[in-house]
DNA sequence: GATGGTGGTGGATGATGTCAACGAATGGAG
DNA sequence: CTCCATTCGTTGACATCATCCACCACCATC
C-alpha cells in the first residue's frame, strides 16, 4: 500500500527523476551498444563525428556533449584507435583538429543507431507517439534552451 | 545556416537529452548541497529515510535508487557517521537494517530540499508550472512504468 | 618576437557503476 | 531439529566517469 506525504517526496523531484531515468537508458544503450563495441559515450562522439560532413573540433564535441576536453582525446583515441574516426589538421586553424567519421564509423554508427533506436522504443514502450515527441522537446529546452552551451539558435 | 540532416542527430536522441539534462540537474544539486555537507547521491538516501516512518531497508534504498547495494553500504556509512540517519535492526527480519532518520538528519533534510528547489527552480525556469508538471509526469512513467509510486489522481 | 587567448594533451584524484564472494539470517523440506 | 536454497548486508576489486590543473602548439595583436 501507498503511503501519502504532506511533503515533496524524492520520487516527485524531477532531478532524481531524470537522473534514474538517464541511468535507465544509459544501462540500456550500453547493453545494446556492446555489440558493436562500443559505450554510450564513444558512439556519442562518433554520432556527432558521422554527423558533420566537414568534421567536428573537439572542443565542439566537448561543448555538445557537456564534458571536459581531455575526456574528449580519450574517446577520440578510442574511436580512432578502431579505426571509425580520423583526426584531421583544421586547414583554417591548425589548432583545431576535425574529427570525421570514417567510411567504417559511418556504417557502424547506422547499425548502432537501429539498435540504439529500438532499446529506446522498448523503454518507452508505454509512451505514444506524442508523448515521446513531447519529453524530447521539453528535454531539448531544459539541455539547450536555457544557459547554451552551443549556442542553437 | 543549419544543415538539416535526412537522418536522426544526436541532439534528438532522447537518451542523451536524459543524460544531458541530469548531468546538469546534478551538477546544479550538488553546488547547492555542497553547502550542507552533503552531495546528491547521499541526500536522496537520507530523503527516503526521513521520507519512511518506520525506516527503510537498505535493499529498498537500492531498489529505489536503482543502485547496487554495496553503494548503499558506502552512502548509509556516510550519512551515519555525519549523525544524520542511523541504522536500526528490523524486529521482523533481522537480515533487514532499517535506515531512520535522525532529528538532525530531518534538519538538513529539510534544509537542503528548499536550497535543491530553489536550484530546480533556476534550470526550469523557463518552463511553466504546467510544463513542470508535464516532464515530471512523464519521468515518473519513464522511470515507474506508470505504476505510480506516490499515488498520482 | 613578446603577450594573451584558445585548442588539444597528459596526469592526478575522487566519485560511480558493476560484479564476485562472503557471513548472517530466514524459510521450507526432510 | 538439520539441511539447503534464498535473501540481506558487507567487503573487495576493477573499469568508467567527473573534475581540476599543468603543459605545449597555435593564433592574433601589438
Amino acid at each position: 500500500m501507498d503511503i501519502e506525504l504532506d511533503r515533496p517526496g524524492l520520487t516527485d523531484d524531477v532531478g532524481f527523476l531524470l537522473s534514474r531515468a538517464s541511468g535507465r537508458l544509459v544501462r540500456a544503450s550500453n547493453a545494446v551498444l556492446a555489440g558493436h563495441g562500443l559505450r554510450v559515450r564513444p558512439w556519442s562522439v562518433l554520432v556527432l563525428a558521422c554527423d558533420a560532413p566537414e568534421g567536428v573540433s573537439q572542443r565542439e564535441l566537448a561543448d555538445v556533449l557537456g564534458l571536459d576536453p581531455s575526456q574528449i582525446v580519450l574517446l577520440v583515441d578510442e574511436l580512432s584507435a578502431a579505426a571509425l574516426v580520423e583526426r584531421r589538421p583544421s586547414p583554417a586553424d591548425r589548432r583545431n583538429k576535425l574529427v570525421l567519421g570514417t567510411a567504417a564509423g559511418q556504417a557502424v554508427r547506422a547499425a548502432a543507431a537501429r539498435d540504439v533506436e529500438l532499446a529506446l522504443a522498448a523503454e518507452l514502450a508505454d509512451f505514444s507517439a506524442g508523448e515521446r515527441q513531447l519529453l524530447q522537446e521539453l528535454l531539448t529546452r531544459l539541455v539547450f534552451g536555457g544557459g547554451s552551451p552551443a549556442g542553437r539558435g
